[in-house]
DNA sequence: CCATGTGAAGGTATTCACAGCC
DNA sequence: GGCTGTGAATACCTTCACATGG
């Protein structure tokens, strides 16, 4: 089945994969079967086989698949092969910790530049990265940066928008509560972290909104 | 078509329509068409007029919708006609940052609670909400609050979960990178941020990856 | 004998096209 | 004429069951 399309739904499952083969090999393990895999990350062994089935034969029947080869496959499949360079612009509360945060460098994601509108917030470092001016986005095609987080106000989401695509970053993350415009060849995943939170109370039943007292 | 079960992802864009339906009315509208909507948050007019079907009729043939009205049914579909109380675990930078978040109240969301195991942290407020004991999660109960955020080190999130449930608590929405295991009849939602990040480079096409001189 | 990889079946969500109502 | 609400058609994803290979 290696000649597929690769569904949205399996790339968005890939990455979690992938953790769960890290954290397997950081234990010691060199081979996982699908089932083990599946009962570390919660999903069922037929959807990882089916998965990976789609572009590639990693696994070797009676055995499991070996971790290293494996994780190695699903990186270049996403196309996480090469350390990525982002930029972060608005470095607000939610700004800041993302540029703390630890977790990007897992995927082989790093946050090389900051940016924002505030005077005087230019010039300060956070986190080892110096904060920029905003007119200085323009900038990010030369220093090969083609990724960007957006942690600006809703306000001012699609101005950085256009600045992002004008200075040709190629993949964003919006974290602003808004809709945003970029051409096709933009790829622009928006994440409103409170609308999460916001679907969660549907799940609970009315009878037991309130504290079983 | 009111007595259909709502589709997962019905009830993930209703949250979406919500918000456009806020912000237009800050504008001053009284009503708005389908493809008003659509065109403002970026769904097909179709798919809202469809995904709205599943709960009752809010349109008017010729006119359009009622925003006020519509946003009320929306409210009481997603459960959200109540004010919800929610509770944060983990006072780290994300954490930090999601206590100063506005965005929350937009759906009827607030923290009124944050905890954290880190001594030196206890007794501070943040926010105007003062950091309590990580041992103190068990009041949740007593305070009838049922929708709690995990914002702790991966190491620590099932654990951080076991208390909560214990605790009563509903819902749960977990940044940490893991599954969590939770019994059946408390939601949990996990965002990974760095996940997120993870799928962009796979959108972008080889021959474009580097900047193009 | 055990675990993978995959056609085929089944289920869910998206898209279309239009009847019905203001 | 304009816009909603929805059956029907289509596309997509999940789940199953098993043939295949180590």
């Amino acid at each position: 089945m290696r000649y597929h399309r690769i569904p949205d739904e399996t790339v968005r499952r890939l990455p979690v994969y992938l953790r769960g083969l890290m954290v397997s090999a950081d234990q010691g393990h060199e081979h996982i079967s699908s089932q083990s895999l599946a009962d570390f990350v919660g999903v069922d062994a037929w959807q990882i086989r089916k998965d990976l089935s789609y572009f590639g034969d990693f696994g070797t029947p009676g055995v499991g698949y070996n971790i290293e080869k494996l994780a190695r496959g699903i990186k270049k499949t996403l196309r996480l092969d090469v350390i990525r360079r982002a930029a972060l612009v608005g470095v607000g509360d939610l700004g800041s910790a993302l540029l703390a945060y630890p977790g990007f460098r897992l995927y082989g994601l790093d946050i090389v530049a900051a940016f924002d509108i505030d005077p005087t917030k230019v010039g300060e470092a956070v986190n080892g990265i110096e904060i920029e001016s905003a007119a200085k986005i323009d900038t990010l095609k030369r220093r090969e940066i083609t990724l960007a987080i957006v942690a600006v106000p809703r306000a001012a989401a699609q101005a950085t928008v256009d600045q992002l695509v004008a200075a040709g970053v190629r993949g964003i993350l919006n974290f602003a509560p808004s809709k945003v415009i970029a051409p096709k060849r933009v790829k622009v995943i928006t994440l409103d972290i409170a609308m999460e939170l916001a679907r969660l109370p549907y799940y609970i039943p009315r009878a037991e909104q309130a504290a079983e007292t």
